[in-house]
RNA sequence: GGCAGGUUGCCCGAGCGGCCAAUGGGAGCGGACUGUAAAUCCGUCGGCUUAGCCUUCGUAGGUUCGAAUCCUACACCUGCCA
């Protein structure tokens, strides 16, 4: 760890975890004075957290490892109203699907903090439990008639949609409802800090504007880069399009370990600043090592393995590594004994085929999915990418056969040089 | 409620009666190079029992030998007016 006599501010300004901020000094004073207590939301948009949900998550813990007190906040309200975004209007989820991606959330977000009876003790709430239950008229009076809509109008998000396709009145309001949120933990909690990401600037600031011009308080605002990758581009999408899940039945933890193994040597070296709570002598150390031996790719292994640590936990991190050793390393995979093999497969996607149907490469590459279709599979084979057992299959005809198998059952199946799957074979 | 414009494959966007499974760009995928990296170059990019067939261009009908392209109704979006 970090010596302890480093101020938070000054970490998380190293680690790159400072994009804007009200006044920084006051809220170091704050810091300073004691526990302070913050939180971050997080709306249910899906049935899990992604990556990228990771960096205002691990920031509570930050601030918790500091000496203050997090609230973490399922969004169970806000997520039934939609926070406005570029790309368009959002398609509302009905209330009990809203509801029960609430409540995955929230068993997520528990895991990332410590709970105890001490002043640091972290707080779990969802806004739904002030927000349900108010009504449109009191809602008006007391948040709506404290925001200006020529204000409102000047913010970036909603300039772009009017001038695009325009936002109904539903995802106006959200910065509203999070503002609200903000004072109900500040009276509630005495809550003077929310972080989040630099999209919600507007969203933090509306609140502390909330809390001062309603009950005269100071509250704070900070937020964190958005995390994108080199080329910009939005963090956290995996190589197959979509986004890298913290729920293992969605994003397995051998998939969410191979995605971070695979990221470029410029963005490995900053998100294990965000994601990671190596300290600063740790991270200069495999900086060196990186420039020095960028193909031993030390900064990614490191992250990888940490991250998945953070996420999945040590056994699932030790069975992954080994499951990407077995599968990536310089062994030929007829020396893998049975327990390692099907360990390392299991971690994989797999598939089942019958020997008696004489499947083909076609075939295999369909059954553990590492092909959406036949066609796919088809000009996988043409293009030169399928491999059974590391030998390339160029004949879209070649079957199985029985010589084939390792320990009897097994096929190692590839597509391209890094997605590996398992296909046990049935006689 | 009235008038005008729009709805195309993962996204953006051409097409405006046959040569359209549909130009182009982005993303994705595969190959070469390397380091399970980046950049670059090449290829690919609806499905199938693949010289053919099937389903796609908001939804449902219609005109036509033939429609993403024309007509009608409906839905949704945008703008202006009330």
């Amino acid at each position: 760890m970090c010596s302890v006599s480093e101020h938070i501010l000054d970490e998380l300004s190293w680690r790159g975890l400072i994009a804007q901020s009200t006044d920084i000094d006051a809220l170091r004073e704050s810091l300073d004075k004691g526990p302070l207590t913050l939180y971050a939301g997080f709306d249910p948009t899906a049935p899990s957290l992604h990556a990228g949900h990771m960096v205002p998550l691990l920031l509570l813990r930050r601030f918790q490892k500091a000496g203050h007190r997090p609230i973490v906040l399922a969004g169970g309200a806000t997520g039934m109203i939609g926070d406005p975004r570029d790309v368009g209007e959002r398609s509302l989820h009905s209330a009990d699907v809203v509801g029960e991606w609430a409540g995955r959330i929230r068993g997520q977000l528990e895991r990332f903090v410590e709970f105890d009876d001490s002043p640091t003790g972290a707080i779990v709430e969802n806004n739904l439990d002030w927000t349900g239950n108010l009504s449109v008229l009191d809602f008006l009076r007391d948040v709506g008639k404290h925001f200006s809509v020529n204000v409102m109008l000047g913010r970036e998000t909603i300039k772009r949609r009017l001038d695009g396709e325009g936002i109904s009145y539903t995802e106006f309001s959200y910065l509203l409802l999070q503002s609200h949120d903000y004072l109900q933990l500040f009276r509630k909690h005495g809550c003077s800090l929310q972080i989040g990401g630099s999209d919600q600037w507007g969203n933090i600031v509306g609140g502390a504007e909330l809390i001062r011009r309603t009950d005269g308080g100071h509250a704070h605002a900070l937020t964190v880069p958005l995390v994108t990758d080199s080329e910009g581009r939005k963090f956290g999408k995996s190589t197959g399009g979509g986004n890298v899940w913290l729920d293992p039945e969605m994003t397995s933890p051998y998939a969410w370990y191979q995605y971070f193994i695979n990221v470029g040597d410029a963005d490995a070296l900053t998100y294990l600043r965000m994601f990671t709570f190596l300290s600063r002598e740790e991270i200069d150390e495999i900086t060196k090592q990186t420039e020095e031996a960028p193909h031993l790719r030390t900064a990614q292994k490191r992250l990888a393995e940490e991250f998945t640590n953070l996420v999945h936990g040590e056994q699932a991190t030790q069975q992954v590594q080994l499951a990407s050793q077995a599968l990536f390393g310089r062994a030929e995979l007829s020396e893998l004994d049975e327990g390692t093999l099907t360990a390392a497969l299991s971690e994989t996607q797999t598939g089942q085929v019958k020997l008696s149907d004489a499947p083909t490469i076609v075939d295999l590459l369909v059954s553990c999915g590492l092909a959406d279709s036949k066609g796919a599979a088809r000009r996988t084979v043409k293009e030169g990418g399928a491999y059974v057992n590391n030998s390339k299959i160029a004949d879209e005809t070649w079957s199985v056969q029985s010589e084939n198998l390792l320990h009897g059952r097994w096929l190692v199946v590839r597509r391209g040089k890094r997605h590996t799957a398992g296909v046990e074979v049935l006689r």
